[in-house]
DNA sequence: GTGATTTGGTCTAGTAGGTTGACTGTCTAT
DNA sequence: ATAGACAGTCAACCTACTAGACCAAATCAC
C-alpha cells in the first residue's frame, strides 16, 4: 500500500503543479508545497517545519533557502532569541499557498464525493494518527540498532 | 494532505526496513518493496513494473539491474518475444516479499482498527481510483503543455 | 517479402530532495 | 562562569528518480 499512496501523492503533486504554473508560480518546488502552508498555518520558524515535515533541519535550512531567493518567503531575525530566524510569507508566498490550496481541495472534494465527507475526516485523522507517530526521526543509512 | 501522505509512507518504510534488516535482507532497497510485491502479484516483466510504479522505463531497469545483482530477481529471457526479459522472484526474494507483507499488514491493521475494515476498504478503493487516473506519466521537467 | 514504425530495454548524464557530520553562535541551568 | 543544549549553516555525499540517444526485435503497411 505505500506505493499507492505514492502514486496519490504523485496526482496531488501533478495538479498542484500545473496550477501554480498556470499562475506564474512554477518556480517553487515541491516540497515548498508543504513548507508554504505550514507557514500559513502558523509554524513560524525552521525548526517548527522540520517536525512538520518529518525532515531534518539541513533539508529545511536548504529549502528555506531556495524559497528566500525564489521569493515566496522572508527570513528576519528573531529579535527574542537570537539564534532563531522567523520567517515570514510574502505577497507572492501567499498567493502560492492560495493557490496550492485550491487545487488540493479539488482533488479531495473528488475523494469525498466517493467515501462521503465523514469517511473521509474519519481517514484523515487515522492518517494524521499513523503519521505522527513516526517520530520524525529520518533514518536512511544503516540502522545500528543495538551498539549505540 | 499530500504531505500527509508522505508522512504515512515513511512509517509504512521504516516499518518494513526494520523487518528486512531484521531478516538479514537490509539490502534491499525501498523502491524494492513495490517492485517485488508487484512481481509476486503476477506482474513478470519491466513495463509491468513501469505501468504499476509510475516511473518511466529507465528506472525501472536500472532497479531491476540491482534487485538482479542482490540476488531478489532473476532475468531470463523470453523465448516468444526476445526484447523481453521475464523476472522471476528468487527464494530470496520471495523471502523479501512474504516479510514485507507481513510488515504492511501491521500498521493495515491499526488503521482498520480505528476506522474499521468496511471504511478503511473504501478508502483504499477510492485511493486507487485516484491513482489510476494519474497517467503515469512521470512529468518533471517543463510540462510543454499546449504545442506538442 | 521488404521497408517503416513501434516496442522493450539499456547506456549515459544530470537533477531534486534528501542524508550525515562537523561547525558556529546563542541561550539556559547550575 | 561555565557546561551543555539548541538553532541554524556549510560541505560532501547518496538515492531515486528524469531526459535523451541508442539498439535490436517485433509488427504493420503495402
Amino acid at each position: 500500500m505505500p506505493w499507492l499512496l505514492r502514486r496519490v501523492n504523485q496526482h496531488y503533486r501533478n495538479a498542484i503543479r500545473s496550477k501554480l504554473t498556470e499562475g506564474g508560480l512554477g518556480d517553487l518546488p515541491q516540497p515548498g508545497y508543504w513548507a508554504l502552508t505550514a507557514l500559513a498555518k502558523g509554524a513560524h520558524d525552521a525548526s517548527h517545519l522540520m517536525i512538520e515535515m518529518g525532515v531534518t533541519k539541513q533539508a529545511v535550512s536548504k529549502l528555506v533557502d531556495t524559497l528566500v531567493t525564489a521569493g515566496f518567503v522572508e527570513r528576519r531575525s528573531n529579535q527574542a532569541d537570537r539564534r532563531r530566524s522567523d520567517l515570514l510569507l510574502t505577497t507572492r508566498g501567499r498567493k502560492a499557498v492560495s493557490i496550492i490550496e485550491s487545487a488540493v481541495k479539488i482533488t479531495e472534494r473528488r475523494l469525498i464525493a466517493e467515501v462521503g465527507a465523514r469517511t473521509f475526516s474519519q481517514l484523515r485523522q487515522a492518517l494524521e494518527e499513523v503519521a505522527s507517530s513516526t517520530t520524525n526521526a529520518p533514518h536512511h543509512r544503516d540502522d545500528t540498532r543495538g551498539i549505540p
